[in-house]
DNA sequence: TCTGGGGTCCTCACACCA
DNA sequence: TCTGTGGTGTGAGGACCC
């Protein structure tokens, strides 16, 4: 689900010679939209947006919705005034891994050197698998029309050298498209290309290049490095001069670790009271406890997000002495860091708790049990009931409530956390905290 | 025109230590 | 003993991606 918005005067033939390419990234095209359609085909033909009630965004709109300058990321309500005939299906974001869970599945047939990148877009490198299946293209093609066949959907596939410039090739190939770039034409192919185009170039960094006079990709390449960096910073000055004369080193590699897990949300109507905000925050905790738990994960560092009704985003975090995957450990220690948060007075728009520094479970040393956190959590006095049990048997609780859900699903048990504290009066006008 | 949710990576400031 | 310096870890925030 790319959000770069191709430039309109690319050529879309850079000849035909597939040597030195052997990198594919495949992209699904409008992917949460065309698995809806595919499960609702009478909708064909209709603009289609995907997306939330109130105060979400477009997660995906059809190419017929976007004909009416819909894209995603787009506020629902402003989607709707440009597109108010438009049929909106909320997501379903369990169909959308099923889906994404085949075709990876499809590419795992091709090679086994698949790197998965997003629920519908992953990087091929296909050199080994040529000799079996033939050039780069005919694979593109079988990929293309396997997928369609098996779900409906079209993908767009961009056939490069390197992952960067395949990844750019299947963007100006949408949609139901492919695209070669063949290595002895990346250079011209990229300077075609505005700025903007290069992976890591958003609003700001767009900005601040063009005040160095950096509008397209060949000035970028022909500026100094140095230039460069000063303009953007050391590191990615010298990766975004690298891409724009198409160097991207990186091998395409299966298997990415995951370094953090988190879950976060935003209230309908921005929150004054802070009870329901760690009520909300203790649901998180839970949410992250139980991937962490699924995944044989611990996190050794909690961070809280906070986003006022400004708009302003806070964030603070907090490494443990000993890796936890507990509900109640998480979120004890987001409510402690919410506590040193000065909210200005202003109610709460979003909350997010997140677990960082992961680790192997099974190959992380545990301290041994202690009651209450290691950070200087509340005591049971103030924290509620149950708090001063012992870390194991919480612990142990949280597991067993995994194996429930496992049985009879999310909903038939709640989170293994304490009652939330009812909050001081004084707690969101508080000195405490600050803010940067 | 009012801005989701899940992530990664980088920079900067600061504390601590050698 | 004091001061400077550089490495490292932590925490906060920004930018970006899908």
């Amino acid at each position: 689900m790319s959000r770069a918005r191709p430039a309109l005067d690319v050529a879309r033939d850079w000849g035909s010679e597939e040597g030195g390419a052997h990198v594919l990234h495949v992209d699904m095209d409008a992917f949460f939209a065309s698995v809806e359609l595919a499960r609702r085909p009478h909708l064909r033909g209709r603009p289609v947006i995907v997306g939330g009630k109130e105060r979400s965004v477009v997660l995906a709109a059809t190419y017929e919705a976007r004909a009416f300058g819909v894209h995603s990321a787009m506020p629902m309500a402003r989607a709707m005034r440009m597109c108010p005939h438009a049929v909106v299906i909320p997501p379903d974001h369990r169909a959308y891994r099923e889906v994404s869970t085949s075709v990876m599945e499809i590419l795992g047939e091709i090679t086994p050197l698949v790197e998965q990148i997003s629920v519908d877009e992953a990087f091929l490198d296909v050199s080994g698998a040529r000799r079996r299946l033939g050039s780069p293209t005919v694979i593109a093609e079988r990929i293309r029309s396997r997928v369609l066949a098996e779900h409906q959907i079209t993908c767009s596939v961009g056939v490069a050298a390197n992952k960067f410039v395949a990844k750019l090739a299947s963007t100006y190939a949408k949609p139901d498209g492919l695209l070669l770039v063949p290595r002895a034409a990346t250079v011209d192919f990229l300077h075609a290309l505005p700025v903007e185009s290069l992976w890591g170039v958003g609003e700001q960094t767009q900005a601040a290049l063009a005040r160095w006079g950096l509008r397209t990709v060949a000035e970028l390449a022909h500026a100094d490095v140095a230039t460069v960096q000063r303009a953007v910073g050391r590191a990615a000055g010298a990766h975004l001069h690298d891409l724009a004369w198409g160097r991207d080193p990186r091998p395409v590699s299966p298997g990415r670790v995951e370094k953090s897990i988190g879950a976060e949300s935003t209230f309908g109507r921005d929150q004054h009271d802070l009870t329901v905000v760690q009520e909300r925050m203790r649901g998180l905790a839970d949410e992250c406890a139980s991937r962490l738990r699924t995944q044989r994960l611990v996190a050794r560092t909690v961070s809280l997000k906070v986003r006022t009704s400004d708009f302003k985003t806070l964030t603070r975090s907090r490494t443990l002495t000993s890796p936890t995957d507990g509900g109640r450990e998480i979120y004890l220690l987001a409510r402690e860091l919410l506590a040193g948060v000065d909210l200005r007075g202003l109610p709460v728009r979003l909350v997010g708790v997140r677990a960082e520094g992961l680790s192997d479970a099974g190959s992380t040393p545990v301290q041994p049990a202690f009651d209450g956190l290691d950070v200087g959590a509340g005591t049971s006095e103030d924290t509620g009931e149950g708090e001063s049990a012992p870390r194991e048997a919480v612990l142990a609780a949280e597991h067993a409530m995994d194996h429930v859900r496992e049985r009879f699903g999310r909903a038939a048990i709640g989170p293994g956390v304490p009652p939330v504290r009812r909050a001081a009066p004084s707690t969101t006008h508080g000195a405490r905290g600050h803010l940067s």
